[in-house]
DNA sequence: CTAAGGACCTGTCGGC
DNA sequence: TGCCGACAGGTCCTTA
């Protein structure tokens, strides 16, 4: 389920729920994750207070005195505060139940995701999985963290050695973070870029409206899970996400909402491309 | 270093 | 109805 706008809208749903609270049980049904759950989790939460949920890119940082649970949704995961006694389902993989009798409830039926630990011994920017990090999208205020800020001559910069398609690169998680394939389609159709426009070719002031445009469209993305966090509690972990119209994608076939064009398609590395012809045309190198 | 493809999993859908 | 391939919101890892 998630972008960065998912796993933002459900950090923000499980705050309220779960920062103060101890762990009282942890229990892991299914540990076969993308990397085995860590074997000592039990061990390593019993009895701990949650001090904090911070997000990364797509990573959710549960903050504990002596270290950090990491997670990661992968393709299919959520995460949902239910009552402790909630009969789990079959791909609900493990437990964290809390002092006020509700439990957060990992699921994920392909099992992308993951569930490690971080020792706080090294700093949480150290860990492999977040130390090559690009820059996050959107500036956060209320973050104690300094993670870099994504910035127009800063992406310029590294666009102009990329020989690889636009699209591509706004979903490699080294240059931004938090673009996932939804996203990626919809801010280049805003931006007026084609999918397939090498990265290289594109303008500083290019750059700079396409900056512009990742904020709009993932800001307002959040804007619509937030509005939804109501039904996060107790429900199916999908805020907001299946309500949202997109410009772009999957609509191949269907009319373009700005000028009526049909919407096409192509495959960029095994992942689906929707765009129009005409608010975005090809470039004159990938033309015909 | 970059670029491209495979890998990890389960579920769903369309076609025969 | 059953089987098969294609596809699905991610990203790390290997190979060239």
């Amino acid at each position: 389920m998630p972008e960065l706008p998912e796993v933002e809208t459900t950090r923000r749903g499980l705050s309220p729920h779960i920062i103060g609270q101890k762990i009282t049980r942890v229990i892991i049904r299914q540990p076969r994750l993308r990397w085995p759950i860590p074997e000592n989790l039990p061990d390593l939460l019993q009895q701990q207070t949650i001090k904090n949920l911070h997000r990364r890119a797509k990573y959710l940082l549960l903050e504990f005195e002596h270290g950090w649970l990491i997670l990661h949704l992968g393709m299919s995961g959520n995460l949902r505060i239910l009552p402790q006694q909630t009969e789990a389902g079959k791909h609900d993989h493990i437990d964290l139940q809390l002092s006020n009798q509700q439990m957060i409830r990992f699921a994920d039926p392909r099992r992308f995701g993951a569930v490690l630990w971080h020792d706080s011994q090294h700093p949480i920017e150290q860990h492999p999985l977040l130390q090559h990090l690009g820059p996050e999208p959107l500036p956060d205020t209320q973050s104690p963290f300094s993670w870099p800020i994504l910035q127009a001559d800063e992406l310029y910069r590294q666009l102009q050695r990329r020989h690889s398609a636009i699209k591509t690169c706004l979903m490699n998680p080294a240059i931004v973070t938090g673009i996932g394939n939804i996203y990626a389609n919809e801010i280049l159709f805003t931006s007026g870029l084609h999918p397939a426009a090498p990265a290289h070719t594109l303008s500083l002031q290019q750059c700079s409206q396409l900056v512009e445009q990742i904020r709009q469209i993932l800001q307002q993305a959040i804007k619509q899970g937030g509005s939804s966090l109501r039904d996060f509690v107790h429900v199916d972990g999908k805020p907001g996400y299946f309500q949202q119209q997109y410009w772009v994608y999957g609509r191949s076939h269907q009319p373009c909402r700005n000028c009526q064009q049909n919407i096409l398609s192509l495959r960029q590395g095994q992942r689906s491309s929707f765009y129009c012809p005409q608010c975005q045309p090809a470039p004159l190198d990938i033309a015909g």
